[in-house]
RNA sequence: GGCCCCUUGGCGGAAUCGGUAGACGCUGCAGACUUAAAAUCUGCUCUCCAACCGGAGGUCCGGGUUCGAGUCCCGGAGGGGCCA
């Protein structure tokens, strides 16, 4: 066995293994009923060109978690697509004019190889491309089945519009009220559109983040307050001359008392029905409308309001007058779309009644305040205290009376006890081309009539011209024009196109049975899923998981599934950060546009102009900080990249991108595979014993191999990746340094280096199924069993003890493990340095933890 | 504004339960090898006092609980996230 032992040659063998593992199709999952499975799964990418350092790091993260679960024998599914639909495609289309379709496919053929280069343990034989008829044809019959099952429905709502470039803009691409492209002020206006009835799932969605434990608290927590359950009462208001009174949803019931005013939200039909004879509140309407439809840009607008002139009255104290306004911070979808204001404990209606003239009566009294002289100046108070100037709640603390008021306004017919939710139904339809397209047919006949299954899929049409206003598809000469399925008179297609979030949220459900001409394979289905492992970013907090986490209850009252929850245990890992860097002109520059000179400043690589260092940012392309992985592949290895990624940092913080650490890695790998040379350590034939007397050092080795297995398992289990790097490199070192001439050197190099080859398999596959063959293995270590530590070796019979005067370490001392407390006391207190301190006294008591700590106290 | 999280050497970080703070690595310094450099190897690298032995301080700041606090509690500062 002669290895040539100079640089690792990194290249020559990552092409080798992964060709290999390719023939073998290693990675290719089978369905073994009998076998446990474990499904590992990263957020799949969006087809953008090129692999950037978050992935990297994303399927990193999710190569050792599947590698690892393979060498602990589950049969493992790992597989990889495109969330291929998107704008991206469109706008490249018009800046390049290439079709989105060859755009996005020539994508994937490029970051197809890129991501191969990683030597990922991925079933390719599963990939799937969301773009693909024979992929969303499934969703386009999921959607009738869910309008069949009454959990979509059409509706009128305001969207982004941008009157320049005459489309529909994503709340992200309005930039300070203006859009992207064009830069024209949006506008609000109203669509028919497809909802999605996530909100008839409120509750359980809500009361199901509990039961999902390996999940991040962080994350369960966002879900939380995104869906936004709260508890209040539905208050009907009379209004003077109407029939109809003015329905109000409030958290804050028992501050009834404290009402001076009512509002309504511009898109009230009350307010409507008032515009119809006020031409001013009409201009008014119209005003709120030029807003736009995020709530941040509600909330950070000037509280506006218009008096309708209609009067409600307090169901608490039927002579108060309260005069109706119409106000741009009232949100139609929240409650009912109509609140009651009151100032004293409400900021918001606080600034708006000192605006429009409206009293403050504060009805909430502070705890130590003086009701005689409690006032509110110019700030609301929120706080708990003792109901007064309230009627028959005075007295009352503040939940007490909101049971009180509750049951008064219930028995009286003026309300009830109401829960609500901030969640909003899903929105799913998308003014543009390069999306699924939503399988429905408007007949002026029979209206809205859905595509038959059997014309499944409606795919898009490939002649089409992206450029110029309004929705592309809407456009097309004839795409839209089809006959009636119900009445075969002339009809018209839907052209709206699905959210991208539909494709995201059933592709990992597809993985189990790829090929299908169903949906899902059934046994396929239920053997693999949930998702026992998902990885990604945090940005997907609430969106792609929520959704998902509704579509597969959706599937399975649809009957396509039986599953609740897709993903059993999530992981979320942190953002790739680069240092970034500024010429003196304030243009951003690359890493390497950037030299280090040898007094410590830098300059620019062109010009030699003085650029300064600025903090460690996310990596984007605005801040040009990002560093190319395949650069970095190509010039140390994917192994290099791979282990620079575990190193360090917890996978779930930022992680800072250096080239030193890069280096660091690549030095470690070299170091290892030095390691391995047969002059300088020779090892024993395979399984050749150990021997039965073993020096101090080899018993310690031998017991370092041991636990450093169990430790490692540990920390992997945890997703302590840094952990166990630092680990194996500490064993690494110990068996570096043991000395050859020891009699069981040559027995322990062959079991520490296999220990170290096959825990390291998970992290740098390429070099371990390398070094696994110079160690004479004729399998792969791909497919060999994780090593189990011998348990007899991870107890020691021997420990040390601190000893502590004071609290203050003073010295340690070795005990046999199991030593009695009076004997650990009495050896403690035998220490010279001990006695010493001591000073002859005997101390007034001491602490003894027996194998751990002794604390004297004088 | 509300809720949640974080803060440990020059740097990334380690320290399952309240029990030896700084594992592992990066950087830096010194040395070995070399004609020289790279690569590699060895040693040192929290601060202060001390030639050495050793000692004092130290986990953002201020309090508290405890024999003992990076870890628990209260208050504050700074940073981040989510919701407004």
């Amino acid at each position: 066995m002669m290895v040539p032992m100079s640089r690792y040659p990194f290249k020559a063998t990552e092409a080798k293994w992964q060709e290999i593992w390719d023939e073998r199709q290693t990675f290719v999952a089978r369905l073994e009923p009998a076998r446990p499975k474990y499904y590992v799964l990263e957020m799949f990418p969006y087809p953008s060109g090129r692999i950037h350092m978050g992935h990297v790091r994303n399927y990193t993260l999710g190569d050792v978690v599947a590698r690892f679960k393979r060498a602990q024998g589950f049969n493992v599914l790992h597989p990889m697509g495109w969330d291929a639909f998107g704008l991206p495609a469109e706008n490249a289309a018009m800046a390049k004019g290439v079709h989105p379709a060859a755009w996005t496919y020539a994508n994937i053929a490029e970051m197809r190889d890129q991501l191969k280069s990683m030597g990922l343990s991925l079933d390719w034989s599963r990939e799937l491309a969301t773009c693909d008829p024979d992929y969303y044809r499934h969703e386009q019959a999921m959607f009738l089945d869910f309008l069949e099952a009454g959990l979509v429905y059409r509706k009128e709502s305001s969207v982004n519009w941008d009157p320049v470039d005459q489309t529909v803009l994503a709340n992200e691409q309005v930039i300070d009220g203006r859009g992207w492209r064009s830069g024209a002020l949006v506008e609000r206006r109203k669509l028919a559109q497809w909802f999605l009835k996530i909100t008839a799932y409120s509750d359980e969605l809500l009361a199901s983040l509990a039961e999902l434990e390996r999940w991040p608290d962080k994350v369960r927590l966002m879900q939380e307050n995104w869906i936004g359950r709260s508890e209040g009462a539905l208050v009907r208001f009379p209004i003077d001359g109407q029939a109809e009174p003015l329905e109000v949803f409030t958290t804050r019931p028992d501050t009834l008392f404290g009402a001076s005013f009512m509002a309504i939200s511009p898109d009230h039909p009350l307010a409507a029905a008032c515009a119809a004879q006020d031409p001013d509140l009409a201009a008014f309407i119209e005003a709120c409308a030029q807003l736009g439809t995020s709530e941040e840009a509600i909330e950070r607008a000037e509280k506006q309001g218009y008096d309708t002139g209609l009067v409600c009255r307090n169901p608490v104290q039927p002579d108060q007058r309260l005069p109706v306004y119409v106000a741009n911070f009232v949100l139609m979808d929240y409650g009912t779309g109509a609140i009651f204001g009151c100032p004293a404990h409400d900021q918001r209606d606080l600034d708006f009644a000192r605006k429009y003239g409206r009293p403050v009566t504060p009805v909430v009294l502070p705890p130590d305040a003086d009701p005689a002289r409690f006032t509110i100046a110019d700030e609301a108070y929120v706080g708990d205290g003792r109901l007064f100037n309230s009627g028959f709640l005075d007295g009352l603390d503040v939940p007490g009376a909101k049971r009180r008021v509750i049951d008064w306004l219930a028995g009286q017919g003026h309300g009830e006890s109401r829960v609500t939710y901030r969640l909003r139904d899903w929105g799913v339809s998308r003014q543009r081309y390069w999306g699924c397209p939503i399988p429905i047919i408007h007949c002026q006949r029979c209206g809205i009539v859905p595509v038959p299954h059997a014309e499944l899929p409606v795919t898009l049409p490939q002649d089409v011209e992206l450029a110029g206003s309004g929705n592309p598809l809407a456009r097309h000469p004839t795409w839209k024009h089809v006959a009636c399925p119900a009445c075969g008179g002339a009809a018209e297609r839907e052209t709206d196109t699905f959210d991208t979030f539909f494709e995201s949220s059933w592709y990992f459900a597809r993985f189990c049975s790829p090929q299908a001409s169903e949906a899902f394979e059934r046994t396929a289905a239920d053997y693999w899923l949930p998702v026992d492992q998902y990885i990604g970013g945090v940005e997907h907090a609430v969106l792609h998981l929520l959704y998902s986490r509704f579509f597969m209850r959706a599937l399975t009252r649809c009957g396509y599934l039986e599953l609740e929850e897709p993903f059993a245990g999530l992981f979320t890992q942190g953002m790739v950060c680069h240092k970034t860097y500024r010429d003196a002109a304030g243009h951003w520059l690359q890493p390497d546009e950037v030299v280090d000179s040898p007094d410590g400043s830098l300059q620019s690589s062109s010009d030699g102009s003085p650029v300064t260092a600025g903090r460690s940012e996310k990596m984007s392309k605005s801040k040009r900080n990002t560093v190319d992985p395949t650069a970095t592949i190509e010039a140390y290895g994917a192994d290099t990249a791979r282990l620079f990624m575990l190193s360090d940092s917890p996978p779930e913080r930022d992680l800072e991108w250096t080239e030193a650490g890069i280096d660091g890695a690549w030095r470690y790998l070299n170091r290892l595979w030095r390691l391995f040379d047969p002059a300088e350590r020779p090892l024993a034939a395979a399984g050749a014993p150990l021997p039965a007397d073993l020096s101090p050092a080899a018993t310690a080795l031998k017991r370092a191999i041991e636990r450093t297995i169990d430790q490692v398992t540990a920390e992997i289990e945890r997703f302590h990746f840094n952990k166990a790097v630092a680990l194996i490199r500490e064993l690494s070192n110990q068996l570096e340094s043991f000395n050859p001439a020891d009699p069981a050197a040559p027995a322990l190099f062959r079991l520490g280096l296999t220990r170290l080859v096959q825990l390291l398999g998970p992290m740098t596959p390429h070099l371990a199924e390398e070094l696994w063959q110079t160690l004479g293995h004729q399998e792969l270590l791909a497919e060999a069993p994780w090593p189990v530590a011998d348990p007899a070796w991870l107890t020691e019979d021997e420990v040390t003890v601190a000893i502590q005067v004071n609290g203050k370490l003073r010295a340690t001392i070795r005990l046999a493990k199991g030593t009695s407390r009076a004997a650990t006391e009495a050896a403690a207190l035998a220490e010279p340095q001990v006695a010493r301190l001591l000073g002859g006294q005997a101390p007034r008591r001491a602490i003894v933890v027996p194998d751990k700590i002794v604390n004297l106290v004088v």
